[in-house]
DNA sequence: CTGAAAGCGCTTACAG
DNA sequence: CTGAAAGCGCTTACAG
């Protein structure tokens, strides 16, 4: 690759200084409109762009968000990846997406990663030191973190107000057999599961409880298949996500069974894909424009220094909504 | 904000020179053991982080790379996305995502983007006289190009071949009366219609057309229900995309009618998603790993040098092929 | 309207 | 093993 035009090779080329060029190049008063043709011609001749590093140096606003998600694929992700960059973009901000799922080294990842931002959005799962470590003096925001403090900001999710809602739905239609399709490690319940057991109890309900060991979408199929031959007279099905919930629908439909009547099915999310499908899908709804704009709020007010980079100022709280359509 | 520390600010504190900060924060060889503790811890205490302005100024590998995409609520683009993450990031490069989708003056943000990134993927949708000049001098993939001549590099796509196999299998069945639900401008056909008709015209077939003005999902699930209303005779439906093609299945379950047996639904794009309902979506699918892999390999090398900016060189053709599933 | 000087924060040779 | 000098490509005052 050849070397590309610097600045110096511009003001070469036009017969002019270095400043002069930088006004050209910036379409700053006080420069002769010849001069500026000129200038931007022999530019544009050799195809200079200005580098981002010199400019970067001398510069005081750098606007490059950091935002890391775990799985592309799963349409949760780019949702959240769409507001946030939504968010960003109106403020300025460039973002830059980091898929950490098949990371090989996710440590190295997101060192390299907080060395290219100024701020962080999404999902870190670090310990607690390696956080502190690799983003010191960087603002960050954790979406859904896993501890209950967070080391930095934090978008937490409320799921209860909305399961309650949904329990409250489910005993007034007399449902006695809650099925729960989760998503966890081996003899582990998810948080999810766990707030669905909790509200069950409450009303004197109890439920079984299945896991999917998520790998490939063929293996969890099968999975979800399996379940529901072992399960056939759960009444209502909790699905851990929207995305394993549409598989419930489609094995559910494979066997001649129909939500609602025959038995229930509620998703985990919001995604509007949900919308798409027959049955549309119940499910307790996220607004991720609303977690998108929080988190980058935050995170761009710490940035300004409006906010501090730990602590119940950085926090904000992001309910679920029982979204009821078709399938519950 | 206070100002961040600089290497000055370590040195200073740890009673050392900026070079020797330098040899301590990059684990270089030919430093007292004693010397970088002290100096690590400096940097620990003040929270620095060298500066990626001052570093790329001097470093020559530049890794960052420009990815444009439409609208990630479709999965189509998130599963591109993901493609070109992984590929580029087993490269070493990081990738800046911009969904350009609302962007109020996207010429704007482009010409923002251009300045952020030292090679750039994606769908531009740009005058030639535009890109030309946004992005003189920076390696460009297109996907999908529009026009027959890319200007720079492009992975484009072929769904002939598919399509033929498509309507083999389509006859095959006897099937008689299809019906395209496009997506394009009023009074125009998408490419993709064109080649279906073509197709289908090849083994004397003809068929209906009509088109989703594509606004909200509301809308086109109203549209939907709309088309195969008007055309309850039809007995394959084609649909520009598979996300629609999720809307035909649900808009005629709702209507009492099934997939394949009452009329054959066929997608296009092969989303993962397409195989978690019942039916399974039959479409034409594309290997995004492929597209993501191509359109990366082309764009580094181009950044490399290895290949031109332009010409037969860098465009890579990714073909469509029949996915049968069960809708079709 | 234009240019010479200084400096942003780093790293790369080069001395010692 | 450590430091003084030079320079990467820009922009910001400051002179003229």
């Amino acid at each position: 690759m050849q070397r590309a035009a610097t600045i110096h090779d511009v003001a070469a080329a036009a017969g002019v200084s270095r400043q002069t060029v930088t006004r050209a190049m910036n379409a700053m008063p006080g420069i002769n409109v010849d001069t500026r043709e000129r200038v931007l011609a022999a530019a544009r001749e050799l195809s200079y762009r200005p580098s981002r590093f010199g400019r970067g140096l001398v510069k005081a606003d750098h606007r490059m968000l950091g935002l890391v998600l775990d799985d592309l694929t799963n349409p949760f992700y780019p949702q959240l990846a769409s507001a946030v960059t939504g968010a960003a973009g109106r403020a300025g901000w460039n973002v830059v997406l980091t898929d950490a799922t098949h990371a090989v080294d996710r440590e190295a990842l997101l060192a390299d990663l907080s060395r290219q931002v100024d701020a962080v959005i999404g999902y870190l799962w670090l310990d607690p030191s390696v956080q502190a470590r690799l983003f010191a003096g960087v603002p960050v925001v954790e979406i859904d973190p896993i501890r209950r403090q967070p080391l930095n900001g934090a978008v937490t999710f409320d799921l209860r107000p909305a399961m309650r809602d949904l329990v409250r739905h489910l005993t007034a239609h007399d449902v006695r057999r809650p099925l729960m399709v989760d998503q966890a490690r081996p003899g582990e319940r998810s948080g999810r599961a766990k707030v669905f057991a909790s509200e069950l109890e409450r009303v004197g309900l109890g439920g079984d409880h299945v896991s999917i060991a998520t790998g490939s979408t063929a293996g969890d199929l099968a999975a979800i298949g399996a379940a529901l031959d072992a399960h056939t007279d759960a009444d209502v099905v909790l699905v851990y996500n929207d995305l394993l919930a549409l598989g419930v629908l489609g094995a559910l439909r494979h066997r001649g069974r129909r939500a609602p009547d025959d038995v229930r099915v509620v998703g985990i999310d919001g995604l509007s894909i949900g919308e798409l499908v027959a049955p549309r899908l119940t499910t307790l709804a996220l607004d991720m424009a609303e977690v998108g704009r929080s988190a980058t709020e935050l995170v761009l007010g710490m940035r300004a220094g409006e906010l501090p980079l730990t602590g119940a100022a950085v926090r904000r709280k992001v309910r679920h909504r029982l979204l009821l359509r078709d399938s519950a």
